[in-house]
DNA sequence: GGAATAGTGTCTCTTAGACACTATGTA
DNA sequence: TACATAGTGTCTAAGAGACACTATTCC
């Protein structure tokens, strides 16, 4: 192994959370060239000594002003020679959820910062498409193995309905209401908030949850999990 | 994004093969520092206008002399910045299947190339023991999914018997062979091959089988699928 | 015949989907 | 009362585990 350095490694998040009842992904407007104007995931540059998880959660600090991300799991490296015009940068890729879709400030650059609904995406620079596609299945595969991953997307304590609106979002199809409660309340994840809610409109108030302490699924970080 | 270089980007490959109805991973004896002598998963650096599947590839060919191999996908990549003592060195780990576990060459530095039973692994260099942890997860978890991938285990034709064997050295365990055959014949994947074996002992002979072509999983490369 | 391996019939339990039902609030 | 949302009872079908059984070969 020569000790030559051949590539520059940079890391590239996408972000996920519920507004609207729907699932949306923070972008990031390019403020220089190359595909200046055009929408991209935040990333940026690994600095020499910082571990690659250190540095997608310092990219989304920095172009975002997101600071308490609960949830950042590697997604796969993305290397084809040619991805990046300016010559040869691999991008290690990270999912992320968050239960916050409050608004977010721009970067350093003049950049922009949006939420997106991921079924009415602009065209992204580099190969950010092929990422957040990946990042899409991945999510989706992950969420159907494990309804906890929700408790990461919906802010507690939430109700049954709340959390069932999160699933459909994620999933991009309606899904059954009987059987979502009979698997949430059988795993006896939830503990009930004794709260109850004000609809502001007619209906029957709904029970409030937070997930046991126990039943968060922790963030694996750069562990190997991808 | 500045366009310094960073890093050394390589990739590092866990390949498997079935040996003597055990799951075995091909290592490499390394010939100079750093870790001289110690075992290590065959890997390298990427050379500048090579994508990062085809490195891991060309790494197995150099290393062990091995041409084809039917599987390959990423695994995940490994950046901690201390991982080699020789500096920043951010590694694309890949996991492979092979249904040859035939004697494999040595490579160029007179570097020996040996399997090893995955229950009785020597110490290995660098974080190689994560990398190979992290593989077998996967592999554990990909095969389970889909039984599929075992037809890149076992060499064609094969009978139920065989292919349940290298399921349990996946797996580690026994698994009820009533289930196995059920599962596997219901799927459709298999056409018998017509012949039968003499086992040069006694017991029925068995049935062989080949797995029609669409019943064999694509390997998917750089494909986003880790 | 006995030992060894190949292959089958069938019961049970768990799980997820479907669908009809009841409960509790507002206007 | 009508209407909207929350929550329940229960039937069914598919899948996996378990276990006892039959089949074919060599000695």
């Amino acid at each position: 192994m020569g000790k030559r350095f051949y590539a520059t490694v940079a890391v590239d998040v996408a972000l996920f959370v519920i507004r609207e009842h729907r699932l949306h992904v923070l972008l990031i407007e390019r403020g220089h060239p190359p595909f200046q104007g055009r929408w991209a995931l935040p990333g940026g540059i690994v600095e020499p000594e910082e571990p690659l998880v250190a540095a997608a959660r310092r990219e989304l600090r920095e172009e975002t002003g997101l600071i308490h991300i609960p949830f950042i799991a590697q997604l796969a490296a993305f290397g084809d020679p040619h991805r990046d015009p300016r010559g040869r940068v691999i991008s290690i890729a990270y999912w992320a959820l968050s239960p916050q879709p409050g608004p977010v400030v721009g970067g350093d650059d003049a950049a922009q910062a949006q939420w997106w609904a991921t079924d009415m995406l602009p065209p992204l620079a580099f190969d950010h498409a092929d990422i957040l596609d990946c990042a899409l299945n991945r999510l989706r595969e992950r969420v159907k193995e494990d309804y906890r991953l929700l408790f990461h997307l919906v802010p507690a304590p939430f109700t049954l309905g709340e959390l069932q609106i999160a699933l459909e979002a994620v999933l991009g199809r309606a899904i059954s209401e009987r059987n979502f409660r009979r698997l949430i309340l059988g795993k006896g994840w939830l503990k009930p908030a004794g709260m109850r809610r004000n609809p502001s409109g007619p209906g029957r108030p709904a029970q409030e949850y937070t997930p046991k302490p126990t039943a968060i699924p922790p963030s694996p970080d750069d562990m190997c999990e991808p």
